[in-house]
DNA sequence: CTAAGTGCAAAATGTTTGCATACTT
DNA sequence: AAGTATGCAAACATTTTGCACTTAG
């Protein structure tokens, strides 16, 4: 379809077996850099990123950027592909730096608006919710 | 309260008043450094940075992060720091980059949602949706 | 054999920091 | 005078790139 991998290596193997033992687990490229050289595998950080590049364009893992952090990696299982299992949306408190996961129909509702109504496709696993948690709004 | 200014120079009316002139532009570090230099100013990088820290936490600009780009500042005037006009919300296409701004009421519902049910503040100034414009979804 | 992929080390970004100097109060 | 703020250049962290070498098909 587009740009395609071609040749198969031993690589891009290593890569992607990383990512399916660790599914849902949001890793930097420094992480899987350092994970895959305490294995000792035979992978060089230029390939970690250049594999990851072509690993997000085949849309089997999203890469997402949460402020303050080097770009993360998540592995997106086959079945979440299909049904929206697992589904969940990442908002970072802005005051304690805290990630929080949430799960809730509302977003996916605002998701189904935007697509009507502005033609626009939100892709949640992407989006990141910054503002205050209900910690630091309390003890402020 | 916190981390406040304390003296104030030269270096930080230039700063401000450039940011006064810009009401609603959003500008990146880089971008005040080039203008300010060109303007002939008289203040340094690493100034900026520190000046557009105090700023950002003094809540006279806000700070986020378009993915692939450096940090943006935007200036918020007073008026809006009241009454809600002006409020838009970021969209990036991520097929062809495009930056889409969006001024909706279904977003502010969805930000209360999360207060009350969630007890999550979203800084929607800050909140990048990521997703597919309909201009790109139209054309795959 | 040829195109694609790899590794290394160097470069490019964007941002932060240490320290001596200058300015505010 | 005492404490901040500034400027410079060096340090950083992350990601990208050039290029010679290796590998898959």
């Amino acid at each position: 379809m587009t740009t395609r991998a071609k040749y198969s290596t031993k690589q891009k193997e290593i890569l992607l077996d990383f990512f399916k033992q660790n599914p849902g687990v949001h890793l930097s490229a420094g992480d899987v850099v350092a994970h895959l050289k305490k294995e000792g595998a035979t992978i060089g950080q230029a390939t970690i990123y250049r594999n990851l590049e072509s690993l997000v364009s085949d849309g089997v893992i999203v890469k997402y950027t949460i402020e303050g952090s080097p770009a993360c990696f998540e592995y997106i299982s086959p079945d979440e592909h299909m049904g929206d299992e697992g589904d969940c949306y990442h908002c970072k408190c802005d005051k304690c730096g805290k990630i929080i996961h949430v799960s809730c129909e509302d977003v996916k509702a605002l998701q189904k608006h935007f697509l009507e109504e502005h033609g626009f496709e939100i892709d949640l696993k992407r989006t990141i919710f910054y503002g205050v948690c209900s910690d630091c709004a309390s003890s402020k």
